[in-house]
DNA sequence: GCATATTGAGTTTTTTGCGATTTAATCGTG
DNA sequence: CACGATTAAATCGCAAAAAACTCAATATGC
């Protein structure tokens, strides 16, 4: 009973890992057309569907730090995408915004998502809801880390 | 039709990485008491299955290039848990083994699976099935990865 | 038996990612 | 208003990961 836990623990997690892997591998050919890596895009994912938001709601919801995405967001400025400037109101924040090239961009990217759903070879529904699997996985990591740190201190 | 396939496509390969650091970040501070990474644990893992590899053999196991490995599994006989030694009939091959201090490990990390278990929230049967789901999903990708490089060059 | 191809690791360089700390701006309270 | 507390991002230092390339040992063809 604690083996079968064990081996059966161990291995989603590897899955997932793996599988994360086979994503970036299959992505990799295609992003490097774009000049972009791969978190790179997910960033880009995020403005073009919404534009103009600040490092830390990126951070959010990619679940990234300021000490990861700044220079990230940086490389993505030097390579003209973006736009990186102090908010007028809260000079705290910085807003970022896509240029007329990074928008441009993103024309290119969209026969991305249809070569990873032919190279996943599974139909909508089953990635509908492996998705959703995913992300409930993901989210209650998450809570339990939070708990975690809660009560242990 | 098209717009729905690109949704579904990102925000699956987003799922799937948001959840490995996710896994990341609740193994951490497990696996910091043992003095280990969570690639690193991977391959102990392996190690603890089937002793006495070579570089290459861990690494189709793991999806992983010498690249990637080498200065892990240096890191690992620094830390003295296994030996790397050229293998005598073909010098070009390293085995890598453990050492005592490394199958010690394996105890202190037999609670590593319950904890993440409990932390993922699921039970065995959607965990196992979860796991199943992910796993072919990263075979296809990888598959089509290789028949990708066979017609395109 | 020798030249060439292939294989297996290692090296180098860039990017990612986190923690701890720092700086600057804003908020709250007296 | 002024003081300290909080917030947002940036910086620094570090470990790790991935890709491109190199180097050495073995295998193969002639």
């Amino acid at each position: 009973m604690a083996d079968e836990q064990l081996t059966l623990g161990r291995f989603l997690c590897f899955a997932i890992y793996s599988a994360n892997h086979a994503f970036n591998r299959v992505y990799k050919p295609l992003l490097d057309k774009l000049g972009l890596t791969y978190p790179q895009y997910l960033v880009m994912v995020i403005l073009w569907e919404d534009d103009d938001q600040t490092v830390g709601r990126i951070g959010e919801r990619l679940y990234l730090e300021s000490s990861t995405l700044t220079p990230l967001l940086k490389r993505l400025e030097a390579a003209g995408y973006l736009r990186r400037e102090r908010d007028m109101s809260d000079e705290r924040q910085v807003r970022v915004r896509l240029t007329d090239s990074g928008r441009q961009l993103r024309g290119q990217a969209a026969v991305l998502p249809g070569c990873i759903i032919e190279a996943s070879g599974l139909g909508i529904e089953k990635l509908q809801q492996l998705q959703g699997d995913v992300s409930r996985l993901r989210d209650a990591l998450m809570t339990f880390g939070q708990d975690d740190e809660a009560s242990g201190k």
